[in-house]
DNA sequence: CGGTGGTTTGATCAAAATCAAGTGAGGTGG
DNA sequence: CCACCTCACTTGATTTTGATCAAACCACCG
């Protein structure tokens, strides 16, 4: 079942029980949670190709939101369904393992990029991995692709202040690293821009298995 | 194959390519990367029961290191005999899948203690889950336990400074919410430290399933 | 046109980092 | 047995990074 959705729809809340995964066909979407006082954070940006919510398929709550960044167009479908395939096809049930594993990879890459990186390179780094994901399933080269994501939505990503993520941006403009403009990323410097990074794609465990 | 580690021993190295996971028997490890400009970050803390390299099954090749905290007893799988038992007993398959996918959701957790939350309110947070979750295996309550970490430990795994890990450990003892001196934890006031980490257990998924 | 949401700018403030010394408890070797 | 070393913890002073506050600015839109 096929569905479109504006930006800024929710697809799961954090306490809901889903039936049913999504898998992202068009668009972005984002995980997040909202603490005690209301800030937000983001934990990871999607894109087609992903399902976002695959956990759920063995997490029965959900423990997290998953909303649109942009206007999505989303497949849902039935844990039942799947669950049948996956006892029945141990290598697609490995597959899809795989891949919350890999989700699993980048949750760490963002513990350290917040935990341990300045703000610059945060920002750098958020822009490098977004590029190298949308390149590995042909949807845009590392250096050219659309981001449809406010400064704000950006500055919960990164756990940083939306005043600050402008000011970043407008550094690395201005170094000549990359330009950033309404919804749109052109990497002008690809190699200073993963030194500034610090990124290593090993993480995307995007190399062909074994 | 079991074996005794040392505290500070490295298990896995990132970039290796393991043919075995680890079971934790005893003692305490953590996961972690360390940045260009060689600051650590850990990425998660591992109790007795824990197999904190279960993705190694999956994902060929490490994108972090694997450490003990304290001298440890571990207990070494083969990936063979995993995977034998996985393809063969598809419950099992799901059960390890789940805890994967636990592992992850505490990840997610750690990138909103870490993007969003004031150094109090981390610290807390990352005592009660500890805490917690050691209560869950029977090795502790939540008020009183073991906790075989440095203060620079803490704060790679807080993403802080030594020195202000200390102030913030002595604010938290000053105003009579907890404890922690030499490897043990006392938790005075729970709810306390509950209400300063913003501390909401669902993430670790502890319920029974469904 | 006026509203609204996102971006930009400047000024000020606060949290946490860094720097620099000291303290103190084990552990080791002379 | 004691001097000494090391490592962790502590303290104070200072600096830095990034947050907050407040106000424009600017497009796009109904």
């Amino acid at each position: 079942m096929v569905k479109e959705l504006p930006p800024q729809a929710v697809i799961v809340r954090e306490g809901e029980k889903p039936t049913q995964c999504c898998l992202l066909v068009e668009g972005f979407a984002c995980r997040s949670k909202t603490t005690d006082v209301g800030k937000r954070q983001i934990l990871s940006v999607h894109i087609p190709g992903d399902i976002p919510d695959l956990q759920s398929l063995q997490l029965h709550v959900m423990d997290h939101d998953l909303t649109t960044l942009s206007r999505c167009k989303v497949a849902f479908i039935a844990h039942d369904a799947l669950r049948t395939v996956t006892r029945e096809q141990p290598l697609i049930a490995e597959a899809l393992w795989r891949e919350t594993l890999i989700d699993a990879a980048v949750f760490r890459e963002w513990i350290v990029n917040v935990g341990r990186r300045p703000a610059a390179a945060r920002m750098a780094h958020f822009i490098a991995e977004v590029g190298k994901r949308l390149e590995a399933v042909g949807l845009a080269t590392a250096e050219q692709f659309e981001l449809p994501m406010t400064q704000i939505d950006m500055a919960d990503a990164l756990g940083l202040s939306p005043v600050h993520v402008n000011r970043v941006i407008q550094e690395l403009r201005r170094s000549g690293v990359l330009e950033l403009r309404k919804y749109s990323v052109s990497i002008r410097d690809l190699p200073r821009l993963m030194e500034i990074a610090d990124f290593d794609d090993l993480y995307l465990h995007q190399s062909a298995a074994l």
